[in-house]
DNA sequence: AGCACGCCGACT
DNA sequence: GTCGGCGTGCTC
């Protein structure tokens, strides 16, 4: 008799346990570790999804008391079980539940209903069609002749003898007068599972390009510890530009060589044609990508075929981290620094760490790669735990833009109360003189508008959590107001509910606000904006991007998404509004996006021919985030903020656990916060912040509190996480309370 | 999580 | 008498 170990789909602590279950004769053979099961559960025998965590011969359990395994669900793909130990550490890590961390690391194909990508292939020819089109027209076959126009339409090169087929909408393949010419033979439908080529394989042979010495070295490098089995992880530290893309390829050409696999990781936004183009120009059939826009069933494709072995490297966001390849050799990360690398649903893990621990299981090396890497990764370099190389050059003859820092409290003395300093206007008036093009960033957090009172300064707040209303436009007029935590609306009030005054109006700015502002100061240019609402439309992102590449538009608005990555060899200057905005959020990271936010920003100025400039506007331009940034000085920004890291205890230096305490009373969260605080008192190893309200002190009717541990054992914080939920589970009176850890 | 079991009041 | 309210506890 064979027993399995089974967690169960459900993500409780309480159950998050194995459960031995018989396994039936019939189902042996596909009862395998990390199998995905459906079992009988509870009193009632309800039928749910199980994974199998281990196999034996024994029983732990009364037998007689055991159930058996209802079924084995038929997939192609049984986890290696160095996956399951991977999920295993992420739960010790991250303290989720196994559960979880199983459906993180397994491809498990979601239950979604099946696409059908029902095509129109026509049976005739083009010229028939139309021949029979002139006939119909006559007619009164109105229908019929509308999908035979739009079949005309459609006309592209299919290689299998089809000179041309539509794709119809589902609506009209299904049709009364589809299915009467289907009858009359002169198209065919067929429905097929759809099969989407994540991104169509168009590859030419390329010439090499000839490495610059940076490039060389680190290729190199890499090659000889590699080829005598040497497992490290890398940091190549490069600015934009540098080439560290060409450098990754020549990586991964060695590791496939050996006949090992290679996973790149790169941000969802990032994740463009044109990125991962490159890579299959290189390697051709060889390469797949996920992405976000795939289905559960199409992405559960990907990953069946790096399994099988058909596919030898796997591109794509944090999920691509866990693509079940049979022997990996390298994982590289780009854009090391990213936030999107940080998952935000249980288990809350960092790409960066399960990718240096996943190596670590298989022998595989990573590579990080950034302009700007976080210090975390930085820290490891200066431990040695981590190979630095640094790029200074850029690869093409792009000089690096020059850049310059203005006070704007000195701008303000000068009574110029605008948004752009007179050296900002400035250029930007040459550079439309010059007809070359202009970026103006702005930082969303901060400028994001509220409404408030004139009269007595109170702002208009979301009944059901702590947070300002953010206004709406509508027709050019503010009429909607919209909490951005639960979702809530409101019309904008006439008057100040609390006051009762006329005079509320909206503060801080937006993106369209300063589009108002520039098209106001410069009539003539021709303005773009992209932010949420502006790129709604699903090709919205592309268009307007499209249409500033093509210099449809002198100056471009936006947020963090014209910082990253974008290429316009036009821009010859970048204009900061607000360069210190960000470093007003007390959040401990605030220096370093802030930094990487500048650099990131002066990096989009002349990246062609003519040299760029970057004009940074801030309040505070004696902050080193600022002054590093304006000299590209990373190791300078580095040895400021690692030692403030230092003496305030923070990550990387320290690690943080903050334990967040949510009730509906507003009592019960006060008392419980309290008590837990008194509870880890004991301890000298930790130090304790708060407890205290919650940056946002409310959140969909919901009283948060916040106890924030700090310490440099992860191991002791991990206990203490133990020790507090044990205590609310024999604490009843509790019971309404909700308890959410994070690690920082 | 979700379901049975059990112990109380209200009512055809 | 029984139906159904929710509080409690268990799930291989």
């Amino acid at each position: 008799m064979i027993f399995a170990d089974v967690i169960v789909d459900i993500s409780v602590k309480s159950l998050d346990r194995p459960f031995q279950y018989k396994v039936p004769k019939d189902w042996e053979k596909e009862a395998v570790v990390g199998a995905q099961v459906v079992i009988p559960f509870g009193r009632g025998n309800r039928l749910i999804q199980g994974f199998i965590i281990g196999l034996s011969e024994e029983s732990k359990y009364d037998i007689d008391k055991t159930k058996s395994i209802e079924r084995v669900e038929k997939q192609g793909v049984t986890v290696e079980s160095h996956l399951l130990s991977l999920a295993y550490w992420l739960k010790e890590n991250y303290g989720s539940t196994m559960n979880d961390c199983i459906k993180t690391v397994i491809p498990v194909r979601k239950e979604v209903k099946e696409k059908l990508d029902r095509r129109v292939y026509p049976l005739k020819s083009r010229e028939e069609m139309e021949t029979l089109l002139e006939e119909f027209a006559g007619k009164k076959y109105a229908a019929r002749v509308r999908i035979m126009k739009e079949l005309l339409k459609e006309d592209q090169e299919v290689s299998g003898g089809v000179s041309y087929s539509g794709l119809l909408k589902a609506a009209d393949v299904t049709s009364a007068a589809v299915q009467g010419l289907e009858k009359t033979g002169i198209l065919k439908i067929s429905e097929k599972r759809q099969y989407r080529n994540p991104i169509s394989n168009e590859y030419a042979e390329e010439l090499l390009p000839v490495l610059n010495r940076e490039q060389e070295e680190i290729v190199t490098a890499f090659g000889e510890d590699f080829s005598v089995g040497v497992r490290k992880n890398y940091l190549i530290h490069g600015v934009t530009g540098s080439g560290k893309t060409e450098v990754y390829m020549r990586m991964i050409e060695q590791v496939v060589k050996t006949g090992r696999q290679a996973i790149v990781l790169i941000p969802e936004i990032a994740l463009t044609f044109q990125t991962v183009k490159r890579f299959y120009q290189r390697f051709g059939e060889e390469v797949s990508v996920i992405h976000s826009r795939l289905s559960g069933g199409e992405r559960y494709d990907q990953f069946l075929r790096a399994k099988n072995g058909e596919i030898k490297i796997m591109i794509g966001p944090r999920s691509a981290l866990f693509t079940p390849f049979q022997n990996l050799g390298l994982i590289v990360m780009d854009e090391e620094h990213e936030t999107s690398y940080a998952s935000d649903n249980p288990p809350k893990f960092h790409a960066r760490e399960v990718a240096i621990k996943r190596a670590e299981m298989l022998g595989a090396s990573v590579v990080f790669g950034s302009a700007t890497p976080s210090l975390e990764i930085y820290l490891r370099c200066m431990n040695g735990e981590c190979t630095l190389f640094t790029m200074k050059n850029r690869v093409s003859h792009a000089v690096f833009p020059q850049i310059s820092i203005v006070d704007m409290r000195e701008e303000f003395k000068r009574k110029n109360y605008t948004i752009f300093s007179h050296l900002l206007q400035e250029k930007i008036e040459d550079r439309l003189h010059k007809k070359e093009q202009i970026m103006l960033f702005i930082n969303r957090r901060g400028y994001a508008g509220f409404v408030s009172c004139r009269s007595c300064g109170e702002a208009i707040e979301c009944e059901n959590c702590s947070v300002s209303m953010k206004p709406h436009e509508y027709q050019g007029k503010v009429t909607l107001l919209k909490c951005h935590y639960c979702g809530a609306e409101k019309q904008m009030p006439k008057a100040c509910p609390s006051c009762g005054s006329k005079y509320i109006g909206t503060f801080g700015l937006g993106t369209q606000q300063v589009e108002d502002m520039v098209v106001k100061r410069f009539p003539e240019a021709r303005v773009l904006r992209m932010d949420a609402d502006t790129t709604s439309g699903k090709e919205g992102h592309k268009k307007i991007l499209k249409k500033f590449s093509t210099h449809q538009a002198d100056i471009l608005i936006g947020t963090q998404m014209i910082v990253k990555g974008h290429d316009f060899p036009e821009v010859t200057l970048v204009g900061v509004l607000a360069a210190d905005l960000s470093l007003y959020s007390n959040d401990y990271r605030s220096a370093e996006r802030t930094f990487e936010l500048l650099v990131q920003a002066a990096g989009r100025a002349g990246r062609g021919e003519k040299p760029g400039e970057v004009v940074l506007q801030t309040y505070q331009p004696e902050h080193y985030s600022v002054t590093t940034a304006a000299r590209g000085d990373y190791e300078g920004f580095y040895r400021q903020e690692i030692a403030m890291r230092q003496i305030l205890q923070y990550p990387p230096i320290s690690n943080i656990l903050e334990i967040l305490v949510c009730s509906e009373k507003k009592e019960q969260a006060e008392r419980l916060s309290n008590i837990l605080a008194e509870q880890i008192e004991a301890s000298d190893k930790i130090r304790r912040l708060g407890p205290v309200d919650a940056q946002v002190a409310k959140l969909r009717n919901q009283y948060r509190r916040v106890i924030y541990l700090k310490s440099p054992d992860y191991k002791m914080l991990c206990r203490q996480k133990d020790i507090l939920e044990a205590f609310l589970n024999e604490h009843l009176e509790y019971k309404d309370c909700r308890l959410i850890f994070t690690f920082n």
